[in-house]
DNA sequence: CTTTACTATACAACTATACAAATTATAATT
DNA sequence: AATTATAATTTGTATAGTTGTATAGTAAAG
Protein backbone atom coordinates (compact mmCIF):
# COMPACT_ATOMS: atom_id res chain seq x y z
CA UNK A 1 0.00 0.00 0.00
CA UNK A 2 2.13 2.61 1.37
CA UNK A 3 5.35 1.14 -0.27
CA UNK A 4 4.37 2.33 -3.57
CA UNK A 5 4.74 6.25 -1.99
CA UNK A 6 8.55 7.40 -3.40
CA UNK A 7 9.48 8.96 0.19
CA UNK A 8 8.99 5.77 1.80
CA UNK A 9 10.85 3.75 -0.43
CA UNK A 10 13.41 6.06 0.47
CA UNK A 11 12.97 6.10 4.11
CA UNK A 12 13.08 2.20 4.17
CA UNK A 13 16.55 2.59 1.35
CA UNK A 14 18.12 5.09 4.37
CA UNK A 15 17.02 3.10 7.00
CA UNK A 16 18.61 -0.02 5.66
CA UNK A 17 21.98 1.85 5.29
CA UNK A 18 21.99 3.07 8.87
CA UNK A 19 21.19 -0.82 9.94
CA UNK A 20 23.90 -2.15 7.24
CA UNK A 21 26.50 0.24 8.76
CA UNK A 22 27.28 2.09 5.74
CA UNK A 23 26.79 5.36 7.67
CA UNK A 24 28.09 4.80 11.19
CA UNK A 25 26.59 6.25 14.27
CA UNK A 26 28.55 9.97 14.16
CA UNK A 27 28.27 9.96 10.29
CA UNK A 28 27.23 12.53 8.19
CA UNK A 29 24.69 11.42 5.32
CA UNK A 30 25.34 12.86 2.21
CA UNK A 31 23.74 16.26 1.88
CA UNK A 32 20.14 16.53 0.69
CA UNK A 33 20.91 17.60 -2.64
CA UNK A 34 23.41 14.47 -3.32
CA UNK A 35 20.38 12.57 -1.86
CA UNK A 36 17.88 13.87 -4.23
CA UNK A 37 20.14 13.08 -6.97
CA UNK A 38 20.75 9.79 -6.02
CA UNK A 39 16.86 8.74 -5.85
CA UNK A 40 16.18 11.36 -8.36
CA UNK A 41 13.72 12.99 -6.82
CA UNK A 42 13.12 16.33 -5.46
CA UNK A 43 15.08 17.70 -2.28
CA UNK A 44 11.47 17.62 -0.17
CA UNK A 45 10.74 14.25 -1.30
CA UNK A 46 13.82 13.47 0.61
CA UNK A 47 13.49 15.27 3.59
CA UNK A 48 10.07 13.88 4.24
CA UNK A 49 11.69 10.66 4.41
CA UNK A 50 14.48 11.89 6.30
CA UNK A 51 11.81 13.17 9.07
CA UNK A 52 10.57 10.32 9.77
CA UNK A 53 13.98 9.06 10.39
CA UNK A 54 14.51 11.75 12.91
CA UNK A 55 11.36 11.59 14.83
CA UNK A 56 12.77 8.04 14.96
CA UNK A 57 15.77 9.54 17.08
CA UNK A 58 17.99 7.68 14.25
CA UNK A 59 18.78 10.75 12.24
CA UNK A 60 19.73 14.15 13.51
CA UNK A 61 20.18 17.16 11.36
CA UNK A 62 22.06 20.48 12.65
CA UNK A 63 21.28 23.22 9.91
CA UNK A 64 24.12 23.88 7.79
CA UNK A 65 25.85 20.89 8.78
CA UNK A 66 24.36 18.10 7.74
CA UNK A 67 22.39 14.98 8.56
CA UNK A 68 24.20 12.55 11.00
CA UNK A 69 23.46 9.44 12.80
CA UNK A 70 22.36 9.05 16.48
CA UNK A 71 24.25 6.90 18.97
CA UNK A 72 22.23 4.51 20.85
CA UNK A 73 22.12 4.55 24.26
CA UNK A 74 25.28 4.18 26.47
CA UNK A 75 24.99 3.51 30.55
CA UNK A 76 26.31 5.64 32.69
CA UNK A 77 27.37 4.89 36.45
CA UNK A 78 26.50 6.96 39.31
CA UNK A 79 27.60 6.02 42.86
CA UNK A 80 30.32 6.77 45.53
CA UNK A 81 33.16 7.05 43.18
CA UNK A 82 32.07 8.83 39.66
CA UNK A 83 34.75 9.42 36.84
CA UNK A 84 33.94 9.88 33.74
CA UNK A 85 36.54 8.92 31.40
CA UNK A 86 36.61 5.21 33.00
CA UNK A 87 32.98 5.38 32.91
CA UNK A 88 33.35 5.18 29.32
CA UNK A 89 36.36 3.54 28.50
CA UNK A 90 34.87 1.03 30.48
CA UNK A 91 32.08 -0.11 27.71
CA UNK A 92 35.17 0.37 25.03
CA UNK A 93 33.83 3.83 24.11
CA UNK A 94 36.27 6.89 23.58
CA UNK A 95 35.65 9.89 25.76
CA UNK A 96 37.46 13.73 25.12
CA UNK A 97 36.70 16.60 27.33
CA UNK A 98 36.53 19.99 25.67
CA UNK A 99 36.69 23.12 28.08
CA UNK A 100 34.23 25.98 26.42
CA UNK A 101 34.43 28.61 29.65
CA UNK A 102 36.39 29.26 32.59
CA UNK A 103 35.74 32.29 34.98
CA UNK A 104 36.53 33.64 38.20
CA UNK A 105 34.01 35.04 40.18
CA UNK A 106 32.43 35.47 43.77
CA UNK A 107 30.30 32.58 44.63
CA UNK A 108 26.46 32.64 45.08
CA UNK A 109 24.82 31.88 48.01
CA UNK A 110 23.92 28.19 47.06
CA UNK A 111 27.55 28.14 45.45
CA UNK A 112 28.97 28.75 49.00
CA UNK A 113 26.86 26.46 50.73
CA UNK A 114 27.36 23.57 48.89
CA UNK A 115 31.25 24.28 48.94
CA UNK A 116 31.16 24.82 52.91
CA UNK A 117 32.78 28.25 52.27
CA UNK A 118 32.26 31.59 53.11
CA UNK A 119 29.90 33.36 51.31
CA UNK A 120 31.29 36.51 48.44
CA UNK A 121 34.83 33.67 48.52
CA UNK A 122 35.92 33.56 44.91
CA UNK A 123 35.25 30.59 43.18
CA UNK A 124 36.37 29.39 39.59
CA UNK A 125 33.86 28.32 36.73
CA UNK A 126 34.68 25.64 34.36
CA UNK A 127 32.07 24.61 31.53
CA UNK A 128 33.25 21.84 29.36
CA UNK A 129 31.59 19.27 27.31
CA UNK A 130 31.95 15.77 26.78
CA UNK A 131 32.07 13.59 23.52
CA UNK A 132 31.60 10.16 23.50
CA UNK A 133 32.58 8.33 20.30
CA UNK A 134 33.15 11.84 18.91
CA UNK A 135 29.37 12.45 19.51
CA UNK A 136 29.08 15.60 22.24
CA UNK A 137 26.76 13.84 24.50
CA UNK A 138 27.43 15.77 28.10
CA UNK A 139 27.95 19.26 29.35
CA UNK A 140 29.32 20.22 33.13
CA UNK A 141 30.02 23.11 35.17
CA UNK A 142 32.11 22.82 38.07
CA UNK A 143 32.28 25.45 40.79
CA UNK A 144 35.51 25.29 42.62
CA UNK A 145 36.56 26.97 45.58
CA UNK A 146 39.55 29.12 44.26
CA UNK A 147 41.18 29.88 47.81
CA UNK A 148 41.91 25.75 48.34
CA UNK A 149 42.71 25.19 44.54
CA UNK A 150 44.20 27.88 43.42
CA UNK A 151 46.21 26.69 40.15
CA UNK A 152 43.24 24.69 39.36
CA UNK A 153 42.53 26.16 36.18
CA UNK A 154 45.91 25.78 34.84
CA UNK A 155 46.42 21.96 35.69
CA UNK A 156 43.19 21.11 34.57
CA UNK A 157 43.59 23.14 31.27
CA UNK A 158 46.67 20.08 30.34
CA UNK A 159 45.21 17.16 31.70
CA UNK A 160 41.38 18.01 31.01
CA UNK A 161 40.32 15.52 34.09
CA UNK A 162 39.10 15.97 37.34
CA UNK A 163 40.75 12.83 38.85
CA UNK A 164 44.23 13.81 37.93
CA UNK A 165 44.07 17.56 38.56
CA UNK A 166 43.32 16.18 41.97
CA UNK A 167 46.01 13.72 42.39
CA UNK A 168 48.33 16.21 40.62
CA UNK A 169 46.91 18.82 43.86
CA UNK A 170 47.45 15.97 46.38
CA UNK A 171 44.14 14.67 46.36
CA UNK A 172 43.83 11.38 46.40
CA UNK A 173 40.66 9.93 46.55
CA UNK A 174 37.05 12.37 46.70
CA UNK A 175 33.52 10.64 46.65
CA UNK A 176 29.96 12.13 46.08
CA UNK A 177 28.26 13.30 48.78
CA UNK A 178 25.05 13.45 47.25
CA UNK A 179 23.49 13.28 43.48
CA UNK A 180 20.32 14.67 42.71
CA UNK A 181 18.59 13.96 39.27
CA UNK A 182 15.96 15.98 37.47
CA UNK A 183 14.41 16.42 33.68
CA UNK A 184 14.86 19.78 31.71
CA UNK A 185 14.59 20.88 28.52
CA UNK A 186 17.90 21.89 26.59
CA UNK A 187 17.85 25.23 25.72
CA UNK A 188 18.57 26.35 22.22
CA UNK A 189 22.26 26.75 23.73
CA UNK A 190 22.46 23.63 25.11
CA UNK A 191 21.08 22.10 22.06
CA UNK A 192 23.55 23.33 19.61
CA UNK A 193 26.31 22.06 22.12
CA UNK A 194 24.63 18.70 22.70
CA UNK A 195 23.85 18.44 18.59
CA UNK A 196 20.48 17.84 19.86
CA UNK A 197 16.88 19.80 19.29
CA UNK A 198 15.89 22.37 21.53
CA UNK A 199 13.44 21.16 24.42
CA UNK A 200 15.01 17.24 24.26
CA UNK A 201 14.89 16.05 27.79
CA UNK A 202 18.06 15.96 29.51
CA UNK A 203 19.07 14.48 32.84
CA UNK A 204 20.60 17.15 35.12
CA UNK A 205 22.70 15.69 37.55
CA UNK A 206 23.50 18.44 40.45
CA UNK A 207 26.44 17.05 42.84
CA UNK A 208 28.70 17.87 45.43
CA UNK A 209 32.27 15.58 45.61
CA UNK A 210 34.31 15.85 48.49
CA UNK A 211 37.63 14.45 49.92
CA UNK A 212 37.31 11.56 52.43
CA UNK A 213 37.59 14.59 55.34
CA UNK A 214 34.04 15.46 53.94
CA UNK A 215 35.80 18.65 52.95
CA UNK A 216 33.96 19.82 49.49
CA UNK A 217 35.77 20.14 46.44
CA UNK A 218 33.68 21.04 43.95
CA UNK A 219 30.23 22.08 43.36
CA UNK A 220 28.62 20.49 39.72
CA UNK A 221 25.91 19.91 37.46
CA UNK A 222 25.88 17.60 34.67
CA UNK A 223 23.30 17.43 31.89
CA UNK A 224 23.17 13.98 29.50
CA UNK A 225 21.25 13.84 26.72
CA UNK A 226 18.50 12.09 27.30
CA UNK A 227 18.00 9.43 24.51
CA UNK A 228 21.92 8.75 24.61
CA UNK A 229 22.42 8.06 28.42
CA UNK A 230 20.71 6.06 30.49
CA UNK A 231 21.74 6.20 34.31
CA UNK A 232 22.69 3.68 36.37
CA UNK A 233 22.80 4.08 40.05
CA UNK A 234 25.16 1.74 42.65
CA UNK A 235 25.63 1.84 46.08
CA UNK B 1 9.52 34.83 17.48
CA UNK B 2 13.03 35.41 17.07
CA UNK B 3 13.80 34.09 20.22
CA UNK B 4 14.53 30.92 18.47
CA UNK B 5 17.34 31.84 16.28
CA UNK B 6 20.73 31.02 17.39
CA UNK B 7 22.68 34.22 16.86
CA UNK B 8 20.08 36.23 18.92
CA UNK B 9 20.21 33.51 22.22
CA UNK B 10 23.78 34.28 22.23
CA UNK B 11 23.26 38.02 21.35
CA UNK B 12 20.87 37.80 24.84
CA UNK B 13 23.89 35.93 26.71
CA UNK B 14 26.59 38.17 26.04
CA UNK B 15 24.53 40.84 26.88
CA UNK B 16 23.45 39.52 30.12
CA UNK B 17 27.14 38.72 30.79
CA UNK B 18 27.96 42.45 30.14
CA UNK B 19 25.27 43.70 32.34
CA UNK B 20 26.25 41.19 35.01
CA UNK B 21 29.95 42.31 35.26
CA UNK B 22 31.50 39.52 33.80
CA UNK B 23 33.02 41.35 31.39
CA UNK B 24 33.74 44.64 32.67
CA UNK B 25 34.28 47.99 30.43
CA UNK B 26 36.79 48.41 29.40
CA UNK B 27 37.80 44.44 29.10
CA UNK B 28 38.91 42.03 26.40
CA UNK B 29 35.91 39.48 25.81
CA UNK B 30 37.17 35.46 24.89
CA UNK B 31 38.23 35.66 21.32
CA UNK B 32 35.55 34.76 18.76
CA UNK B 33 36.68 31.51 18.56
CA UNK B 34 36.68 30.88 22.00
CA UNK B 35 32.74 31.99 21.80
CA UNK B 36 32.41 29.83 19.24
CA UNK B 37 33.27 26.72 21.40
CA UNK B 38 31.16 27.88 24.50
CA UNK B 39 28.15 28.55 22.57
CA UNK B 40 28.97 25.45 20.19
CA UNK B 41 28.28 27.23 17.05
CA UNK B 42 30.03 28.29 13.86
CA UNK B 43 32.13 31.34 14.64
CA UNK B 44 30.33 33.39 12.07
CA UNK B 45 27.11 33.05 14.39
CA UNK B 46 28.60 34.79 16.92
CA UNK B 47 30.42 37.05 14.68
CA UNK B 48 26.34 38.20 14.03
CA UNK B 49 25.97 38.55 17.62
CA UNK B 50 28.85 40.25 18.37
CA UNK B 51 27.39 42.76 15.40
CA UNK B 52 24.52 43.75 17.17
CA UNK B 53 26.22 44.32 20.63
CA UNK B 54 28.43 46.25 18.41
CA UNK B 55 25.94 48.00 17.05
CA UNK B 56 24.21 49.31 20.22
CA UNK B 57 27.51 50.40 21.45
CA UNK B 58 27.75 48.08 24.38
CA UNK B 59 31.00 46.75 22.11
CA UNK B 60 33.30 47.30 19.96
CA UNK B 61 36.05 45.15 18.16
CA UNK B 62 39.45 45.86 16.83
CA UNK B 63 41.25 43.89 14.38
CA UNK B 64 44.47 41.96 15.53
CA UNK B 65 43.42 42.47 19.34
CA UNK B 66 40.09 41.27 20.35
CA UNK B 67 36.62 42.95 21.00
CA UNK B 68 36.50 45.36 23.75
CA UNK B 69 33.17 46.24 26.17
CA UNK B 70 32.26 49.96 25.57
CA UNK B 71 32.42 52.19 28.59
CA UNK B 72 29.11 53.80 29.55
CA UNK B 73 28.71 57.60 28.90
CA UNK B 74 30.11 59.83 31.11
CA UNK B 75 28.95 62.97 31.98
CA UNK B 76 31.21 65.72 31.20
CA UNK B 77 30.67 69.20 33.24
CA UNK B 78 31.58 72.19 31.03
CA UNK B 79 30.67 75.93 32.82
CA UNK B 80 33.02 78.85 34.12
CA UNK B 81 35.41 76.10 35.65
CA UNK B 82 36.12 73.30 34.04
CA UNK B 83 38.87 71.23 35.49
CA UNK B 84 39.55 67.73 33.84
CA UNK B 85 40.70 65.44 36.54
CA UNK B 86 37.88 66.86 38.93
CA UNK B 87 35.30 66.26 36.43
CA UNK B 88 36.43 62.55 35.74
CA UNK B 89 37.19 61.68 39.34
CA UNK B 90 33.95 63.25 40.55
CA UNK B 91 32.30 60.36 38.69
CA UNK B 92 34.09 57.74 40.70
CA UNK B 93 36.41 57.26 37.74
CA UNK B 94 40.10 57.56 37.40
CA UNK B 95 41.44 59.67 34.72
CA UNK B 96 45.33 59.63 33.19
CA UNK B 97 47.29 62.65 30.76
CA UNK B 98 49.62 61.73 28.67
CA UNK B 99 51.54 63.91 26.90
CA UNK B 100 51.72 62.85 23.40
CA UNK B 101 53.26 65.98 21.60
CA UNK B 102 55.07 69.34 22.62
CA UNK B 103 56.35 71.98 20.56
CA UNK B 104 57.34 75.79 20.33
CA UNK B 105 56.57 77.92 17.04
CA UNK B 106 54.86 81.46 15.91
CA UNK B 107 51.48 81.93 16.78
CA UNK B 108 49.02 81.73 14.26
CA UNK B 109 46.78 84.85 13.59
CA UNK B 110 43.81 82.75 15.04
CA UNK B 111 46.01 81.37 17.86
CA UNK B 112 47.10 85.14 18.63
CA UNK B 113 43.73 86.72 18.50
CA UNK B 114 42.59 84.44 20.94
CA UNK B 115 45.39 84.61 23.68
CA UNK B 116 44.90 88.33 22.53
CA UNK B 117 48.84 88.71 21.61
CA UNK B 118 51.21 90.45 19.08
CA UNK B 119 50.84 88.41 16.05
CA UNK B 120 53.95 86.21 15.90
CA UNK B 121 54.93 85.66 19.34
CA UNK B 122 56.40 82.68 20.27
CA UNK B 123 53.60 80.26 21.54
CA UNK B 124 53.77 76.44 23.32
CA UNK B 125 51.70 73.94 22.16
CA UNK B 126 50.77 70.38 24.14
CA UNK B 127 48.94 67.83 22.82
CA UNK B 128 47.23 65.33 25.31
CA UNK B 129 45.16 62.32 25.62
CA UNK B 130 43.16 61.57 28.53
CA UNK B 131 42.50 58.01 29.56
CA UNK B 132 39.45 57.48 31.70
CA UNK B 133 39.76 54.13 33.25
CA UNK B 134 42.08 53.52 31.39
CA UNK B 135 40.06 54.10 28.01
CA UNK B 136 41.24 56.65 25.52
CA UNK B 137 38.43 59.00 25.52
CA UNK B 138 39.90 62.66 25.19
CA UNK B 139 42.41 64.47 22.84
CA UNK B 140 43.27 68.23 23.58
CA UNK B 141 45.65 70.15 22.14
CA UNK B 142 46.75 73.56 24.29
CA UNK B 143 48.19 76.82 23.10
CA UNK B 144 49.59 78.61 25.73
CA UNK B 145 51.94 82.07 25.66
CA UNK B 146 55.51 81.52 25.95
CA UNK B 147 56.44 84.93 27.24
CA UNK B 148 54.00 84.99 30.28
CA UNK B 149 54.83 80.86 30.90
CA UNK B 150 58.05 80.17 29.87
CA UNK B 151 58.57 77.26 32.35
CA UNK B 152 54.90 75.88 31.83
CA UNK B 153 56.10 72.60 29.74
CA UNK B 154 58.56 72.12 31.91
CA UNK B 155 56.37 71.86 34.74
CA UNK B 156 53.50 70.38 33.02
CA UNK B 157 55.59 67.52 31.93
CA UNK B 158 55.46 66.76 36.36
CA UNK B 159 52.15 67.53 36.72
CA UNK B 160 50.11 66.13 34.10
CA UNK B 161 47.85 69.07 35.22
CA UNK B 162 46.80 72.45 34.36
CA UNK B 163 45.61 73.24 37.07
CA UNK B 164 48.42 72.35 39.53
CA UNK B 165 50.90 74.29 36.31
CA UNK B 166 49.16 76.94 36.71
CA UNK B 167 49.03 77.45 40.52
CA UNK B 168 53.09 76.66 40.92
CA UNK B 169 53.18 79.43 38.87
CA UNK B 170 51.10 81.55 40.57
CA UNK B 171 47.52 81.61 38.83
CA UNK B 172 45.48 80.21 41.74
CA UNK B 173 42.51 80.41 39.47
CA UNK B 174 40.80 80.50 35.80
CA UNK B 175 37.98 80.61 34.23
CA UNK B 176 36.28 79.64 30.60
CA UNK B 177 36.03 82.58 28.22
CA UNK B 178 33.59 81.32 26.16
CA UNK B 179 33.48 77.40 24.65
CA UNK B 180 31.98 76.24 21.14
CA UNK B 181 31.19 72.69 20.37
CA UNK B 182 30.93 71.33 17.00
CA UNK B 183 30.59 67.66 15.82
CA UNK B 184 33.43 66.08 13.82
CA UNK B 185 34.75 62.84 12.15
CA UNK B 186 38.18 60.91 13.47
CA UNK B 187 40.18 60.65 10.90
CA UNK B 188 42.76 57.73 11.34
CA UNK B 189 45.17 59.23 13.56
CA UNK B 190 42.86 60.46 16.02
CA UNK B 191 41.14 57.08 15.97
CA UNK B 192 43.83 55.30 16.37
CA UNK B 193 44.49 57.45 19.50
CA UNK B 194 41.25 57.41 20.78
CA UNK B 195 40.56 53.98 20.04
CA UNK B 196 38.07 54.89 18.15
CA UNK B 197 36.97 53.63 14.41
CA UNK B 198 37.70 55.92 11.32
CA UNK B 199 34.54 58.07 11.01
CA UNK B 200 33.62 58.17 14.66
CA UNK B 201 31.93 60.48 15.48
CA UNK B 202 33.73 63.45 17.66
CA UNK B 203 32.66 65.83 19.88
CA UNK B 204 35.50 69.06 19.60
CA UNK B 205 35.39 72.43 22.11
CA UNK B 206 37.53 75.15 21.59
CA UNK B 207 37.58 77.07 24.16
CA UNK B 208 39.39 80.22 26.05
CA UNK B 209 40.70 79.93 29.69
CA UNK B 210 42.16 83.35 31.18
CA UNK B 211 42.31 84.75 34.37
CA UNK B 212 40.70 86.45 36.86
CA UNK B 213 42.02 89.60 35.23
CA UNK B 214 40.05 88.65 31.33
CA UNK B 215 43.91 87.61 30.35
CA UNK B 216 44.19 84.56 28.21
CA UNK B 217 45.86 82.12 29.41
CA UNK B 218 45.71 79.44 26.86
CA UNK B 219 43.99 78.68 23.61
CA UNK B 220 42.42 75.26 23.53
CA UNK B 221 40.59 72.86 21.68
CA UNK B 222 39.68 69.12 22.98
CA UNK B 223 37.92 66.16 21.10
CA UNK B 224 35.90 63.77 23.11
CA UNK B 225 34.55 60.54 21.74
CA UNK B 226 30.89 60.83 21.07
CA UNK B 227 29.80 57.40 22.12
CA UNK B 228 31.97 57.07 25.46
CA UNK B 229 31.31 61.53 26.80
CA UNK B 230 28.18 63.47 27.49
CA UNK B 231 28.73 66.90 28.25
CA UNK B 232 26.80 68.85 30.36
CA UNK B 233 26.23 72.37 30.03
CA UNK B 234 26.07 74.51 33.38
CA UNK B 235 25.84 78.37 34.05
C1' DC C 1 -13.99 19.55 -5.41
C1' DT C 2 -10.71 18.67 -2.00
C1' DT C 3 -6.78 16.34 -0.37
C1' DT C 4 -2.30 14.25 -0.98
C1' DA C 5 2.17 13.43 -3.17
C1' DC C 6 5.50 15.54 -5.54
C1' DT C 7 7.99 19.28 -8.11
C1' DA C 8 10.08 23.92 -8.66
C1' DT C 9 12.00 27.97 -6.91
C1' DA C 10 13.71 31.23 -3.73
C1' DC C 11 15.59 32.92 0.34
C1' DA C 12 17.23 32.82 5.30
C1' DA C 13 20.20 30.85 8.84
C1' DC C 14 24.14 28.43 9.76
C1' DT C 15 28.44 25.87 8.73
C1' DA C 16 33.05 25.16 6.68
C1' DT C 17 37.12 26.87 4.93
C1' DA C 18 40.51 29.94 3.48
C1' DC C 19 43.07 33.95 3.46
C1' DA C 20 44.24 38.93 4.53
C1' DA C 21 45.30 42.48 7.93
C1' DA C 22 46.36 43.99 12.47
C1' DT C 23 47.97 43.02 16.85
C1' DT C 24 50.28 40.54 20.47
C1' DA C 25 53.41 37.11 22.38
C1' DT C 26 57.76 34.83 22.06
C1' DA C 27 62.41 34.03 20.84
C1' DA C 28 66.72 35.71 19.22
C1' DT C 29 70.12 39.02 18.88
C1' DT C 30 72.83 42.77 19.84
C1' DA D 1 68.10 45.64 28.84
C1' DA D 2 66.44 47.01 24.66
C1' DT D 3 65.68 46.03 19.89
C1' DT D 4 64.51 43.11 16.20
C1' DA D 5 62.80 39.19 13.91
C1' DT D 6 59.61 35.36 14.03
C1' DA D 7 55.54 33.02 15.24
C1' DA D 8 50.97 32.80 17.03
C1' DT D 9 46.60 34.97 17.78
C1' DT D 10 42.62 37.70 16.55
C1' DT D 11 39.34 40.21 13.71
C1' DG D 12 37.75 41.23 8.78
C1' DT D 13 36.25 39.43 4.46
C1' DA D 14 34.97 36.37 0.77
C1' DT D 15 33.10 32.12 -1.19
C1' DA D 16 30.70 27.99 -1.31
C1' DG D 17 27.88 24.44 0.72
C1' DT D 18 23.98 22.68 3.86
C1' DT D 19 19.55 22.60 6.27
C1' DG D 20 15.09 25.20 7.40
C1' DT D 21 11.13 27.48 5.66
C1' DA D 22 7.80 29.60 2.66
C1' DT D 23 5.21 29.87 -1.60
C1' DA D 24 3.33 28.27 -5.82
C1' DG D 25 2.14 24.90 -9.03
C1' DT D 26 0.87 20.11 -11.19
C1' DA D 27 -1.09 15.64 -11.28
C1' DA D 28 -3.43 11.87 -9.31
C1' DA D 29 -6.64 9.85 -5.99
C1' DG D 30 -10.70 9.87 -3.22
Amino acid sequence: MNSKLIYYQIYEALKKDVADNIYNSGDKLPSENHLSKRFGVNRHTVRRALQILKNEGILFSKRGSGVIVQASKLKYKIGKRVRFSQNITNENNIPKTTIIRSEYRKASKIEADNLKINSKDEILLIETTGKINNIPTIITKRIIPNKRFPSFLEIFQKELSVTHTLKLLGVNDFVRSNTNIIAELADSIQANLLNCKINSPLLKTTYVNQDLNCIPIEFSQTWFVGERIQLTLED
